[in-house]
DNA sequence: TAAGTCCTTACGGATTTCCGTAATCGCAGG
DNA sequence: CCTGCGATTACGGAAATCCGTAAGGACTTA
C-alpha cells in the first residue's frame, strides 16, 4: 500500500474525514494535509527534493478564496504543476462534481488515476479507489460507469453557460452578443433557440423560467 | 463537556471528519453516527427509552435520496421530531447554507443552539460551537453576525404564490385563470404585472427568469 | 366635503419568447 | 461521387413579457 500521501482539500472537516478514512481503512500512517493549492505544491516539491517523495495525491478541485492570495486556485492547476516535477505521481480527485462529461475530461486531459464523488458512499469508494490506484488501475466512479444506463440529462459546457446566462437575466440577443464578443461558436440566436428547445424537452420545462427553476432545484447551477 | 453525541450527516467523509474533530478536539468518546434522518431518529428514541439519552445532536440539513426510502428527508424534520421526545436536546446544525436569512430562520423557528458553516474554518468553528452550546450559549456563525441586517426583502403570501407559479412555468394568463378559479383576489393580469414589477425592483431582477433564479438562490422558494 | 394615497384594473405598444420551416455546410458511409 | 445526417444559421409569426399611462374605488386626514 502507499506509504506517503498528501491530502489537498480546503474544507477542513472533509480534510479530516479523508485522513481518518485512509488512516483507519487502509492503515496508511504518513498522511500530510494542505488547505491551499500553493501550500500543497510546496510540500510536494520539498518532499521530492528531500528524496522522500509523496506517492499519492488526493485533491479537491475547487478551493475557495480567502485572505491568503494563491497562485493556483484549482486542483487542476495543482495537478498539472505537480506532474511537472513528478510525472508519475498517482492522483485521485475527490470533488463535488458529478457530471460525467466533466469527470471524463479529468481522466482524458489531466490523466488522473481515480475519481471519487463527494457523497453518501464516499468512504467505501475512496478506499476502493486508493486500493485500485495502488494496483495500477484507473478507477472511474459509479457516476460515470452508470451514466450510460441512467436517464440523467447530460449537460455540456455550452448548456451550462446558456443556463447560467439566462438565470442572470440576459435575453437571447444579449447572449448572442456576448458569445460573439467572446468568439465562442455557435453564436446565432436560432441555434440557441434550438439548444434551449432541447433542454425544454429534456427537463420537461414549459418555458425559460420553468427551466431555470428546475435546474436550480436539481442543483445543476 | 458533552458525553454522548449523535452526528447525522449523509456524506460519509464529512461524517467521519466531524467525529474526528470532536473526538480529538474535545475529548468526547461516545459519538454515534447516522447517514439517514430516520435512522438518526430511531437511535435517538432508543437511547431515550433506554435512559441513556444523547446530549447533543449535530446534523446536516439536506440528505440526499437513495435506495432507502425515508420518512424524513431533511434535518429540519429530524430536529422537529426529536424535539418532540426530548425537548431540551441541544442541536447544532452543520450545513452548506451560508445565507443569513435562512440561518436566522433556523434559530427562530427551529430554536437550534448553534450553526456551523461547511467551509474552510469549520474545524475551529465547530469546536467553539460545541463548547459554547455546552455552556448554554446560542452560537451564531460569523456569516450571520457579520452580515448587514438591512437588505432584507419581505415577501407576503401572494408574492410567494406568484413566484411559486412562475417557477412552475405558468404564464401570467394561466395564473390569472387559476386565481379566478380559486376566487383569490386580486386576480387581474395588470395587478400581477404591478406586483412583479415591484419584485423586480426589490431584487434588482431584469426579468422573470432572473427573478426566479435569484429567489431560488436565496432559498426563499 | 375635498384632497391625498394606495390598491386594483384596463389598455396599448415595444420587445422577447417560443416554435415552426427551410437553407447551408461539414462529414462519414456506401 | 453522391447521399444522408447532424449541426448551424436565417427568417417569420403567434404568443408572452415588460412597462408605461390612466381610470375607478376604498381608505384616511384635514
Amino acid at each position: 500500500m502507499f506509504t506517503k500521501v498528501l491530502v489537498a482539500e480546503d474544507y477542513e472537516i472533509a480534510n479530516q474525514g479523508i485522513i481518518k478514512v485512509i488512516e483507519e481503512g487502509l492503515g496508511i500512517q504518513n498522511i500530510h494535509e494542505s488547505k491551499y493549492c500553493d501550500d500543497a505544491y510546496l510540500k510536494f516539491r520539498k518532499a521530492f527534493q528531500d528524496n522522500e517523495p509523496f506517492e499519492l495525491l488526493i485533491t479537491d478541485l475547487s478551493f475557495k478564496e480567502d485572505h491568503k492570495v494563491q497562485i493556483r486556485t484549482s486542483g487542476i492547476e495543482l495537478v498539472q504543476d505537480i506532474r511537472k516535477i513528478q510525472p508519475n505521481i498517482k492522483v485521485i480527485v475527490y470533488s463535488q462534481e458529478s457530471r460525467p462529461d466533466k469527470i471524463n475530461m479529468l481522466f482524458q486531459k489531466l490523466d488522473i488515476n481515480g475519481y471519487v464523488c463527494k457523497g453518501q458512499h464516499a468512504v467505501k469508494e475512496l478506499v476502493n479507489c486508493v486500493q485500485g490506484v495502488f494496483r495500477g488501475d484507473t478507477v472511474l466512479p459509479p457516476e460515470v460507469t452508470e451514466a450510460s444506463t441512467d436517464n440523467i440529462v447530460n449537460l455540456d459546457d455550452f448548456d451550462i453557460m446558456l443556463l447560467e446566462e439566462l438565470s442572470q437575466g440576459l435575453t437571447k440577443k444579449e447572449i448572442v452578443q456576448k458569445l460573439k464578443k467572446l468568439k465562442i461558436t455557435p453564436n446565432s440566436e436560432s441555434t440557441i433557440d434550438k439548444k434551449l428547445s432541447k433542454l425544454f424537452d429534456d427537463f420537461k420545462a414549459k418555458n425559460t423560467t420553468h427551466l431555470v427553476a428546475i435546474v436550480k432545484d436539481l442543483g445543476l447551477l
